[in-house]
DNA sequence: GCCAACGTTGGC
DNA sequence: GCCAACGTTGGC
């Protein structure tokens, strides 16, 4: 079992939206990134934690936590020519995007902006400290508490 | 909306 | 197989 920071647009598909899909249940699509790509269809797997992170927004911040509940699989949006994802070098049989299913777990009492996180200690090492632009990331176990910690007061 | 940091692409 | 151009991300 692993620990990820996943990230979204909250314009786009937040916490809130996936709290009030049915069961909490609900696809994480859409990467168009390389690197977050090979995360999600080499490493992603069921039962692995996710912080949920609110970026590009006013304060980009984990909100919250989720858990994965479908390994990766190819994402559909990548073979609708009317989809904002659409891949015209995509194929059913060489497809180029994957998502996941993530269920809701909990919204944190407080945001945990990144401004904070930057600022503390314990969590230097992050990837979201050291590599800003990666929608996918794996957390060490430490840092994974120290954030849901920061997150309940 | 600028632009920096990545990984991929493709011309040669 | 080098490397410049390009696409994506996302903080500021």
């Amino acid at each position: 079992m692993a620990f990820w920071l996943f990230k979204s647009e909250p314009d786009e598909y937040s916490l809130q939206d996936l709290a009030a899909e049915p069961g909490g249940c609900g696809r994480w699509d859409g990467i168009r990134n390389y690197q977050a790509r090979n995360f999600l269809r080499d490493q992603v797997s069921p039962g692995d934690e996710v912080l949920f992170y609110h970026s590009a927004c006013k304060v980009p911040a984990v909100v919250g936590t989720a858990e994965v509940t479908r390994a990766a699989y190819p994402d559909p949006a990548q073979f609708d020519p009317d989809s904002q994802y659409f891949d015209p070098k995509a194929s059913a049989d060489e497809p180029r995007w994957h998502c996941v299913d993530l269920s809701w777990r909990s919204e944190f009492a407080r945001p945990v902006p990144l401004a904070e996180i930057k600022q503390t200690s314990e969590l230097e090492n992050m990837m979201l400290v050291k590599q800003g632009r990666l929608s996918i990331q794996p957390v060490a176990v430490e840092e994974w508490h120290t954030i849901v910690r920061l997150g309940e007061r």
